[in-house]
DNA sequence: CAATGTAGTCAAGCTGCTTGACCATATAGT
DNA sequence: ACTATATGGTCAAGCAGCTTGACTACATTG
């Protein structure tokens, strides 16, 4: 492949990148969510299974575990989590996401189905299903956080 | 497709294109261009072909014209660009890429091409095509600009 | 039970962006 | 032609999200 197709998949990528994390994040305000940036969006799907601490999540952002903390801050005062002492370990507190959390996931995940819906229509389903084993075959390994 | 695999699509996508931005990152880095950071790139690709004015670049980075006109500052400092006075209109400067700004974007392109030749591995040279297409097609239209 | 490591926070500072104000030049209306 | 308004660009101040550094509380190791 040449260097400028190359470009040109670059280029196509990191815009259907772009347009999916605005898309998504338009949804999730349209859904009533209001104050939610899309770098969240990373730590929700960090706190979703069962919580993480501030350093778990800083380790998953890619960030200082004083950034991290502040996150949570503003996560809890927006009410989307909360700080619960930590089973086995009096130092850490397990953050966990609230029921309006919760709500704001599903609302995130809603608006990704509605614009992979809109997707479907333009490559067409069993494309897509293409399209999703390529992008897990290039796709790095480890945490999914935001890149620039 | 249902939601979840919608999820695991979105996921992959952005796994990917941080991973890509992330590798081009490195690639110029290894070059020899310090001081870069990925930003920059949106704007290298608004300057090369015939340059542009500050405006012109707000819009397609989708920042204020102030901002616009810190990071051309920011290049000029670092000696990737320079303004020049626009011809036939004396209020406006045209930025355009000095010869290092030229030899910083051709070695991301050969960073991105580098990334790319390895995906050519993973997926095939042909599939790669495909996943080109399929991106162009659901990457919405209009102005490359970082996303989150 | 002393020594070292780890979880978390507080405080200060930096960077990249914003809003607001302003000047110089272009363009439109009469 | 000339005033009125719009546009390109910069200066200045402020804010948000991150960083580094210092510190306390608890855990773990020997």
């Amino acid at each position: 492949m040449h260097t400028s197709e190359a470009m040109a998949l670059s280029a196509a990528l990191l815009a259907a990148a772009g347009g999916l994390t605005q898309r998504i994040h338009e949804g999730v305000v349209a859904r009533g969510f209001e104050g939610v940036r899309p770098a969240h969006g990373f730590a929700f799907a960090r706190l979703a299974p069962d919580g993480a601490t501030v350093t778990d999540l800083a380790v998953h952002l890619g960030v200082t575990k004083q950034a991290a903390s502040q996150l949570v801050d503003e996560m809890v005062r927006k009410g989307y989590a909360e700080r619960r002492p930590h089973p086995g370990d009096a130092r850490a507190r397990l953050v966990v996401l609230t029921e309006r959390g919760w709500e704001c996931t599903r609302a995130a995940e809603e608006a990704a189905a509605e614009a992979v819906r809109e997707w479907e229509g333009l490559v067409g389903e069993a494309e897509l299903r293409v399209l999703r084993e390529q992008l897990l075959r290039v796709a790095p390994r480890g945490p999914l956080r935001p890149a620039w």
